[in-house]
DNA sequence: TTTCGTTTGCGTCAATTTAACGTGAAGTAA
DNA sequence: TTACTTCACGTTAAATTGACGCAAACGAAA
């Protein structure tokens, strides 16, 4: 006779977030210090254990709200790490999400748990606890692969945008230069964007023209091209 | 004080496997006609519950052994499913596996818990137990769409196959027809294949080249197009 | 008012890639 | 030999890409 159904012993399963934020043409993550052991005073990636009742995206508004003062923002899962000597406390599974936010829209606090709630700049970050920068590496590569066919971009922006603001993004995001023009000519060929007939003001040279994302946009109705990944 | 560490109620963890094989010009899924409730008599992707000790890929190598009699295949983490009412024995997270076989590699055999292991036309599924028939869509959509940058299609043919084994295969899986010709020089030109000088003897017209995958070659180092996804 | 430096928006064009199709050689069977 | 099929390799027009040019639109300086 086989044991009763909840008589094993399972392992425990936590939710990692991988927090993405633009600002000042500088692509950032969220890090959050930690007040308690394991890894006491260091950096790492806002997380929670998944409560018995919860789905991971129900955990993932959890951590947000109660880590970040965060709310309502763009999630999708990334993958699902098992290494069993990933937590020192034992056996944990971490599923990873990634989360786009445009951080003018938060006003971030550090939630009772931590030290300190930060953002860094994805090219400085400090030494992280657990396997979080593992998790960190394999979020910013499918971010990188993502936007090449995925109008995400927008997500990490304003509602309404110039061109020359989202081709800003694309380099920060790729870490690479992409022709202006021809990057132009293919955001608007594919209809990534609706032009809204208003101009942002208040520029020093030629005010651009001011686009919002068209929503019903699908998937792989544009590839970005670059150098190498 | 918070509580001790082991103490929290966790969901118990499964993994579930799409098992994909290609045989005759047709792609089949493996599955299982179970022995027990849930689900008695019902057709399911093979699966089981992670051991403390296991990782995902042990636990994978552990169903595919013991439930189907296979061993050392390609095996990829798909998705991690968590909708709780997915399981009726309670709340079960499962992590999905998808796996590449060659058929022709091995002898199936239905394993102590299972009534049947039989393959099946991915066109023609039964109607399947659990989420089962979610997490088998995106798998073939994962399917798709990785073949067309990643050159995993010789994971389902032979050591040696020709080109037109492997036209069949892209035909096969993405339902939709390639020209053979641009299909051919896209492969050779990507140096997909290496040519090994012999070529398939005993058939009724010209006898084509026979071609080994180049195991040097690297993930988009190539790009199929087709119509639609 | 005019000039200057910069950004923006649109265009051009050669090089490359793609899609669609032709054709002759290699094989078996009649 | 002829007939029929698959295989291997070409050809060509169309589409896309990559690398630029340039003039209009702006604020600032002259």
């Amino acid at each position: 006779m086989s044991k009763l159904f909840h008589e094993y012993k399972n392992p425990s399963l936590a939710v990692d977030l991988v927090i993405f934020g633009y600002h000042d043409k500088t692509l950032s993550v969220l890090l959050l210090n930690r007040k308690e052991e394991p890894f006491k005073d260091c950096w790492t990636l806002p997380g929670g254990f998944l409560q018995m009742e919860e789905t991971f995206l129900d955990t993932c508004s959890r951590i947000l709200k109660t880590k970040t003062g965060m709310d309502d923002v763009f999630l999708e899962q990334l993958y699902s790490f098992d290494e069993p000597g990933r937590d020192p406390r034992g056996r944990v599974i971490a599923v990873g999400y990634y989360a786009l936010i445009n951080p003018a829209r938060f006003n971030i606090i550090a939630g009772s748990m931590a030290n300190d709630v930060k953002w860094f700049d994805v090219r400085k970050l400090p030494k992280l606890g657990f396997d979080h920068e593992h998790i960190f590496r394999l979020s910013l590569q499918r971010l990188k692969s993502k936007i090449l066919y995925d109008p995400v971009g927008f997500e990490l922006l304003d509602e309404l945008f110039t061109i020359t603001e989202l081709h800003e993004l694309y380099e920060c995001i790729l870490q690479t230069t992409i022709d202006r023009r021809n990057f132009r000519r293919k955001i608007l060929d594919a209809e990534y964007v609706i032009n809204t007939g208003t101009k942002r003001e208040g520029l020093q040279n030629r005010h651009p023209e001011l686009y919002k994302f068209n929503k019903k946009l699908k998937k792989n109705s544009f590839q970005i091209n670059v150098n190498a990944t």
